[in-house]
DNA sequence: GATATTGGTCAGAATGTATGTCTATTATAG
DNA sequence: CTATAATAGACATACATTCTGACCAATATC
C-alpha cells in the first residue's frame, strides 16, 4: 500500500519538498548498510559519526556541535562503544576528559554509508542529467544560506517533520 | 556557540543539504507556533495534521498513510484529544470504528502552520529571487521524483537524521 | 589556596515508537 | 444464514532517544 498523499505533500510546502526526499534517501541508506554487515547501527547514532573527528572528539563538544545535551550524546557513544564502533581513550590534554576514536569497524561503516551516498548521488545526477543536478545543489546552498538568515537561531531542538 | 560543521555539511553530502534548511525550517516553525498560543503541539503531531481530514479519519488510515503502525497513531491521537485539538466522533458507517476530527481549537493551529509557512516561503522566494525559487522547487519536486525511482521501497521507518 | 568552571556521570522522567494480545464488529464463504 | 476470516481499535508492555537535575573530579582563575 504505497500511502496516499499527506496534505503538505499534496500542497507541496517546502517542508514536504526537503523532507520526502531527505527521508527516501536515509530510509533506503539505512536499509541497505543494514543489509551489508551493519544492522546494529540506528538513525540517531548518526550525530556521533557526523561529528567524531580522527584525532578523537570530546563528547561535550560533539554534543555542542550536534546541538544535544552531553548527557544524551554519552548515551549514544555508550551504545556505540559496546558494539564495538567507538573506543574511548584518556585525553592526555585534560584528565577529566575521554576521546572518542572510530575503531577499524566504526571507519569501515563510515565508509560504507559515504560509498553509498556518493553511489546514490551519482544515480541521481545520471538520473537527473549534471546540469540539473548541479543547479540543485547548488540552489540547495543557496537556500541554506538564506534561512540561516531568516531564522538564525537554531534553538536547541530541531525535530521537525517524520522524524 | 553557533555549531561547528558537522562532517556531512563539509563535504556537502546531498542528505545534509536538504536536513539542514528542513531542521531549521522546523524549528523556526514550531518556536514561533509556541509563541503564538500552540506551546503544546510537538513536532510528532504532525504526523496527525498532516493525515487528518475535514469528513474526519479513521487512525487506521492516518496510521497506513504516514506509515507508522496504528498504536503509535492512536496514541499521538489520544493526546492532541486530551489537549483539546481534535474530537473523536462514532463512525456511522462502521460501529468498530471511530472518526478523528479537527476541533476549532484544532483548525486553528492548522492555518496558522499553513500560514507561517506561506510566509515562510515568500521571505525566502523574496531573497533567493522568484525565478531561482521558483527553479529550485522545480527541481526538488523531480528529485522527489527520481528518489522514488531510485529507492521504491520507504521500508516503514523513515527517520534518520538529526531527530 | 579558595573559588568558579568544565568534562563527564548517575538517577529519573518524558516522549515516541514498536510488538503482542485481545474484543467488538464487519465481511465473506459455503 | 451461519462459520470463519479480516478489520478497527484498545490494553499492556518494552525499547529507544532525548531531556532535567544533581553530583564528582579535575582544571583554571583569582
Amino acid at each position: 500500500m504505497a500511502a496516499k498523499k499527506s496534505f503538505t505533500e499534496e500542497i507541496g510546502t517546502l517542508g514536504a519538498l526537503l523532507r520526502l526526499p531527505y527521508q527516501a534517501l536515509a530510509a533506503s541508506m539505512y536499509a541497505e548498510l543494514a543489509e551489508n554487515g551493519f544492522p546494529d547501527i540506528r538513525p540517531a547514532f548518526s550525530s556521533v559519526f557526523r561529528h567524531i573527528t580522527p584525532q578523537g572528539a570530546r563528547v561535550t563538544d560533539m554534543a555542542e556541535q550536534a546541538q544535544m545535551t552531553k548527557q544524551s550524546m554519552g548515551y549514544l557513544v555508550d551504545a556505540l562503544h559496546e558494539r564495538g564502533y567507538v573506543e574511548l581513550v584518556p585525553d592526555p590534554s585534560d584528565r577529566r576528559a575521554k576521546l572518542v576514536r572510530l575503531t577499524e569497524r566504526g571507519q569501515a561503516f563510515l565508509d560504507a554509508a559515504l560509498a553509498l551516498s556518493h553511489r546514490n548521488e551519482e544515480r541521481l545526477a545520471e538520473r537527473m542529467g549534471r546540469d540539473e543536478w548541479a543547479h540543485l545543489r547548488r540552489l540547495l546552498e543557496r537556500l541554506n544560506v538564506e534561512i540561516a538568515v531568516l531564522a538564525p537561531n537554531s534553538p536547541k531542538k530541531a525535530g521537525g517533520g517524520a522524524p
